[in-house]
DNA sequence: TGTCACATGTAAGACGTTACATGATTTT
DNA sequence: AAAATCATGTAACGTCTTACATGTGACA
């Protein structure tokens, strides 16, 4: 559904699946991850239903490309999409399912390398973030507020991942520090 | 993959597809929801594949319950999972989703109240996950010190869960705050 | 008598992944 | 000549959701 709905707000330019594809690694897959085969399967019912049309063309390199635009419905689609109430998905989290049942092992040493594990890829993600939050915007409040609107949502996101992503990697420290503290205190672990 | 796994978790105490759906929503469904029908069909694949075995009994009231336990092979196949390391699934965000585009409404207070919308839910979710730290833990490091492993772990993914919540609280504060000031200072929105 | 809690399932479909298949053009 | 990039797709499979179907026993 989600999908669906992401696929019309890129397509205020026209693009192809390909060109989709690009969009969603600089920038999308932070919080809408896609496959190509799954964003051509997309934009092939978008057009059945009326909400994109497509036009094929021929590629500058390589075999020509089916570029698709919006539609009246599918502008309206898009529209009503923003218009409605936050949508909320469920959340899965394997790690925390593992961690979860981890006394299982009666291995705290296990247990901390499990969470250091987890620290090092948080550290990096938030690295990540915080690289591009000081690419693409200025991050400054200063340079906000002389930011276009569009500017402005897109920072927001943005600060939505930076600062999730953060409050995990604390966590990580959180945990470290307790583990490490029972480690000190506790009896010896097995083996 | 991981709904397999939490359920051999679970099922260190014997239990029906029932009382399994019961302990996934007293704590296991903030960071993994599941459907009964997905649980039961679930528990007969898991069965098929030599990791549960299962007996009718009798209830109390109601229908006879089927009732699972695990086997030598199901034991080990938890283990296997939990010495794996950290498995990261995709995170999908249809509000952010949502945000990213909604410049397209050309309508702040629109942005606006999405927002405050968004901060209620978390809002309340937030003071679940404290009451429930209040409650289960009582949560002081003193006490955590006396806390047995399982505990331990139990608590450092609910932390998981308030922190994340948490910071994405904070993080609707900050874009409210944002929101307010740029339309306090911007162009009037149109009607 | 009705409805709630107990209890187990099936069917259809939406959404997504992975692996596979094909082929052109440009760069090395 | 090989590899990278451009470009589009199919097939098989896995997971999960929603809606439907069925029935018992306790209690108000």
């Amino acid at each position: 559904m989600s999908l669906d709905r992401i696929l019309l707000g890129l397509l205020r330019e026209p693009a192809s699946g390909y060109d989709l594809k690009a969009l969603f690694e600089s920038g999308i897959d932070f919080f809408w991850p896609a496959e190509l085969s799954q964003i051509y399967r997309t934009l092939r019912r978008l057009e059945s239903e009326g909400l994109l049309r497509s036009t094929q063309q021929p590629s500058a390199r390589g075999p020509s490309r089916r570029v698709y635009s919006l539609t009246a419905a599918g502008r309206r689609e898009l529209q009503e999409w923003l218009r409605r109430e936050p949508v909320f998905d469920d959340e899965r989290y394997s790690y925390v399912a593992q961690l979860f049942f981890m006394a299982e092992l009666d291995d705290l040493e296990h247990t901390l390398a499990f969470l250091e594990q987890l620290r090092e890829k948080r550290a990096a993600q938030v690295d990540g973030f915080r690289r591009v939050e000081e690419e693409v915007f200025r991050s400054t409040d200063e340079s906000l507020d002389e930011a276009s609107d569009e500017e402005l949502h897109r920072h927001l996101t943005l600060r939505a991942g930076l600062l999730t992503s953060s409050a995990r990697l604390q966590w990580c420290d959180e945990a470290i520090a307790l583990l490490r503290r029972r480690i000190r205190q506790g009896k010896p672990h097995p083996a």
